[in-house]
DNA sequence: GAGTTATTTGAACAATGTTCAAGTTGGTAT
DNA sequence: ATACCAACTTGAACATTGTTCAAATAACTC
């Protein structure tokens, strides 16, 4: 049904809301964090109703998942952007751009991380497919520094590798937790990578 | 003011009822996940009023806030008690020990890291500075094992250390997202830990 | 332009955090 | 024992915020 109602008038003012409603979320999230995030602030600022915000996402986690899922698209984007020359640059520049994005992001990144559903309603699949496809990028650049090992392995090691940089990135960029200025989480970050595959013997 | 009242009927009530409630929370937390907490919840479970909660928290973060600061309390003991010998195999054990608790807790463990207080009011001094005190158990056998380098060095690497099984642990345990079996993960922190040692010099 | 369908609206409702005046209880002095 | 005071407890009322839906409006069709 939604597959080709895009040039009447309905179905242009319905894109246009949508893509308002779901901006005017990320700002706000952006600015205030997922808690501070209201209905009503958001109708508010669309000038709409209520209403319209519910006849578009069906409810609230529904507006806070597109945000979500918008956010993990860029981060893939920028994430495949990254050169695919000499796979250790590579994974150095995957690992700051991980950061790069986190920082520039937090609350963004935070909100993807940390929004549960209500009551145990399923994570969206395509999310979940999206965040995995990140986690996958990891692995390319390993497959070629590590040919002669079983893929299954290297599979669990690049998303290993990926885990690990969140993390650290993460707790790193907590301020309220620890607070790394972030040139110094910059530099900790690649020696963090180059210590791991020194680790895997891929560096000297 | 809070010094020497516990003797008194008046005192052993509000000791009791306080705990009464901490535990129920917890017990919800644990089985439902802090979504759906709920004040009211509380009060039933603890056959008391409202207003009571609000009376021994002041409001409901409070009562989040002293879960979350019982939860590093637990983790921090269990984490002390492992036993200090062979500094790497102390590394192990902690890591081990920290995806036990993360795989017991999984929701307290949320509560923790995932609560965001209301506004802009500021995280509890005492709880962060009990996980920056988990944080440096993995200072100490470092130090043992790089004598030779600087300690704030040391100091560093040990964090990123944490913050890096604590991603691998998080977002393994993240059932939504990729759902590593237990045990495979058990064994993909004690192979991380080793690849790590290795890239510090440490291993073979 | 009349009729049909889809959309929008916002008042009303539901769920949940918060307050506080009134009632109750524990302590204390006589 | 009684009276009094201070502290605690209560729960109805309020505030905030997510959700619904009947009525109004707008877009589309003929």
């Amino acid at each position: 049904m939604n597959i080709v109602q895009e040039n009447s008038l309905r179905g242009q003012k319905k894109i246009r809301r949508r893509a308002l409603i779901v901006g005017i979320a990320r700002d706000l999230i952006t600015s205030k964090g997922l808690r501070s995030l209201k209905v009503r602030d958001i109708a508010d600022a669309a000038d709409c109703s209520i209403g319209s915000v519910y006849n578009e996402f069906g409810d609230f986690d529904g507006v806070i998942l597109t945000v979500n899922k918008e956010t993990v698209q860029a981060l893939t984007a920028r994430l495949k952007a990254v050169p695919k020359d000499d796979p250790i640059r590579q994974l150095h520049r995957l690992a700051a751009t991980y950061l790069e994005f986190a920082a520039e992001h937090a609350n963004l990144l935070r909100s993807l991380f940390e929004h549960r559903m209500e009551e145990d309603r399923p994570f969206p699949e395509d999310i979940l497919i999206m965040v995995m496809d990140a986690f996958r990028l990891m692995h390319e650049p390993l497959v070629r520094l590590m040919p002669d090992r079983d893929p299954n392995d290297v599979a669990l090691l690049s998303r290993m590798m990926f885990s690990a940089v969140h993390g650290i990135i993460s707790l790193g960029l907590e301020e309220r937790m620890v607070a790394v200025p972030p040139e110094s989480l910059r530099q900790q970050v690649a020696q963090f990578v180059d210590t791991y595959l020194k680790g895997l013997g891929i560096l000297k």
